[in-house]
DNA sequence: AGAATAGTGTCTATGAGACAGTATGAG
DNA sequence: CTCATACTGTCTCATAGACACTATTCT
């Protein structure tokens, strides 16, 4: 950060790129928006745009969400949590041959939402879904049982494998599980999101025992619900304890 | 990632930033820069510089560190480990007012070396060290007994604390603490990089059954040294594992 | 000999995983 | 009734942490 001739400094694009994942129908999902131009028009992309000349890269994201989405944030930034999504940046893509147009820096944001109805398009987009990371990234291992999906605009492919890899690996020792789960939810519930962002099944007695004896993680609210059918469970929110430990494992192999 | 006008796009200088830690004696330390030019001329800073218009993130980051400091970097792009510095991506930084001349969005990046030789100043830099982050962080949790040191310029103080916190979590569930270490290093030379780095003192007896009971984590290179004084130790280097599973346990209180 | 570091063995408390068994609702 | 889910209890195995003890070198 020296500028010995600031005129030779050169200067770049800079957007904000969204890998907004929610768990619907007991699998992980990614939001996806269909580019309505060139370059890649008609190809699936993460959400996202420019960062404008006065704004922070968090403010950027949040605007983006709230955009295409309508829900509004609720990251590290913010301190009351209980309304909005979880939203923290992932990492920043440079490639000088990224877009095709020109030099674009990206900052890829992860944003955690509880299951939504499908958002609304707009302006240069010309749809949106919620679609099966599975589905997205290939993941049948190859067997070739899947058509394969048309890949994803620009380097869109690679943010999101590495969003979802984070979400996956900070359920671990995070409560950010919490994030996917509606503002009161059971604990069945809760380790329906694990099993899904994990793609495992875990055993729902040793989960119980778990969660419950972790101090913090959840919070009892009194009441009770029997949309899981079944016994009635009760209903928790998310309680104060940001970190784990210990964390959950995540079954290998 | 969709401009609808690119005429109304705004552009941005872009930096790459990098927290350089290492161990000596017996504490972490980063490399710093002290400023030769306004603003905060005459403040250390992290050393860093411009993105160049044909170059990725990466790759600029790299530039930077060999340039900085002579040493190569050996992240997770190239594939060969143990000659250069373990370098990865950290976070990025884009607050409007970080930089007073411009609008400057700042990639920093993390590097991990072992003990090098105090490094070169060069170009507009006046001067450069390694400093204990405890001296730059105020770590003496407010008792006031240190007198504070001049901050850092910009938001380097942020991007520092936020490169030390991720290499005090990163050790705990990768083999990255070897990077800290020479080519060839004793049990007890590891143990110490963790102590240092965490800031704690770790029973030797437990550590040593642990980390050589971890698959892949150490090789033993057959050679013996006394250079820590006391018994022969055994030579190690570092094994093809990246992952510590399970992880070594960060002591808490 | 004494000091320093390296390395092994052993005990205990904690927690993960497996799984039996009970509780309470819906159809 | 059956079935589905919620929850509690118990057993076993692995491992972290505490710490006694031995090994090998230097001064």
């Amino acid at each position: 950060m020296s500028p010995s001739d600031s005129s030779a400094v050169s200067h770049f694009a800079v957007t904000v790129d969204l890998v907004v994942l929610t768990v619907r129908r007991h699998a992980l999902c990614a939001l996806m928006v269909r580019r309505g131009e060139p370059p890649f028009q008609g190809r699936w992309a993460l959400p996202g745009g420019f960062v404008r000349a006065d704004e922070d890269l968090a403010e950027a994201a949040a605007r983006e969400l709230s955009e295409k989405t309508g829900i509004s944030a609720d990251g590290p930034t913010t301190s009351a949590s209980g309304k909005g999504a979880h939203l923290e940046q992932l990492a920043t893509y440079g490639d000088p041959h990224r877009d095709p147009r020109m030099r674009v820096v990206s900052v890829a944001n992860l944003a955690l939402a509880p299951d939504l109805p499908t958002p609304r398009a707009g302006g240069d987009v010309h749809g949106a879904r919620w679609a099966p990371v599975s589905e997205l990234l290939g993941k049948d291992g190859g067997r070739g049982t899947e058509p394969s999906p048309p890949p994803l605009a620009f380097d869109h492919a690679k943010l999101l494998a590495d969003g979802v890899e984070r979400a996956r690996s900070k359920i671990e020792y995070s409560s950010l599980a919490t994030a996917f789960c509606p503002q009161e939810f059971t604990v069945g519930e809760l380790r329906r999101v694990y099993e899904a962002v994990w793609g495992v099944v875990l055993d729902p007695r040793n989960f119980h025992r778990k969660v419950t004896g972790t101090p913090g993680f959840l919070l009892p609210t009194g009441g009770t619900t029997t949309r899981q059918g079944g016994r009635p469970a009760q209903l928790f929110r998310a309680g104060g304890a940001t970190v784990l430990n210990p964390p959950m494992l995540r079954p290998e192999v």
